[in-house]
DNA sequence: GAAGAATTACTCGGATACTGCGTGTCCGAGTGTAACGGG
DNA sequence: CCCGTTACACTCGGACACGCAGTATCCGAGTAATTCTTC
């Protein structure tokens, strides 16, 4: 799984904490985890994308979340960075070679019974991911560590 | 995720179906679904390496099943194929930057919350893969195509 | 006819190239701000 | 003092290289069956 998601998961932690105030330009965003940021801006312009995120431009321009971190789940977030696809892609192995041409013997009207095997699974793990929220995240974070909002209010605010 | 695994797993399919009477060669697995012999060699070494398979040298040789697929779970396919490491990794950066130098107000003994949250996340998935074995793909395949049994050892037969 | 050794043909196994996607970077288009000048 | 215009600095956004893991391939080492020779 590509590395962007933990850099999305952070930095759209890092806006809830700041509020909506201000838009934070990506510059600001990647100095605060030591990240490149034009490939972050990469990773930014996916989640503007998804509706996530919306840009402004020019002076005092940047980045700002478009809902509150309740509405936002780790499941909206993965399917921004690594676009919707499934894990595993079928390619119907099934229906080649000396076994798939033995057509009459086998229904492929009927999905592929592992591909329903991976599937069940991947299923599993997405609700897994839908049923927890940026929130979520940004309470557990903030059940070790207090202060961590205020603390990114002084780094990343403008003013 | 790798396409190896589509391959692994209908061919432990294919010998769950023959059954345990007799080795087979790659190259006899391979065309059963017009594979690239080599390169399902490949990965049927990985599945030795997770010792579900087991392989013989010389005339007559090949792989055959170690378990009853009753004893293999999609999980084990997975892990062999894709090599245990989680789909996410984590790279700490919440550690770096001009956020992950404010050490006093973060405490970096405990987990990081993103991390945690994917790792439940990748529990959910593994635990669905490692509830279905191969047998019960194998049933279900076998439900929309009950001759499938006797087409592959017909195909696949070494006699 | 039987036993044993040499031959043979077939198998796996690891070492060797290629390719596509994730990773990383760069420069141009566009916009909000601020400064400036005129009324 | 206020307003319109102009210039500017900063932002995003898409287009351009790089590297590595997945993909694909090849050839050599090793073994079991077979064949042939000998007793």
């Amino acid at each position: 799984m590509s590395q962007g998601v933990e850099w999305a998961v952070h930095t759209l932690l890092n806006l809830a904490w700041l509020g909506t105030n201000d838009a934070v330009p990506t510059a600001a965003l990647a100095a605060s985890h030591d990240l490149s940021a034009t490939y972050l801006n990469k990773q930014l312009q996916l989640l503007v994308k998804a509706e996530l995120l919306s840009s402004a431009p020019g002076k005092r321009g940047g980045f700002r979340l478009t809902r509150p971190p309740e509405s936002i789940t780790m499941l909206d977030v993965v399917d921004a960075i690594e676009g919707r696809e499934s894990l595993f892609r079928c390619a119907e192995i099934r229906q080649c070679g000396t076994l798939g041409s033995q057509s009459s013997a086998i229904d492929f009207t009927t999905s592929c019974a592992v591909k329903s095997s991976m599937a069940r699974a991947e299923v599993a793990w997405r609700e897994a991911l839908a049923s927890q929220t940026l929130a979520d995240v940004k309470s557990a974070a903030e059940a070790h560590a207090p202060t961590l909002g205020s603390t990114v209010q002084r780094v990343l605010g403008r003013d």
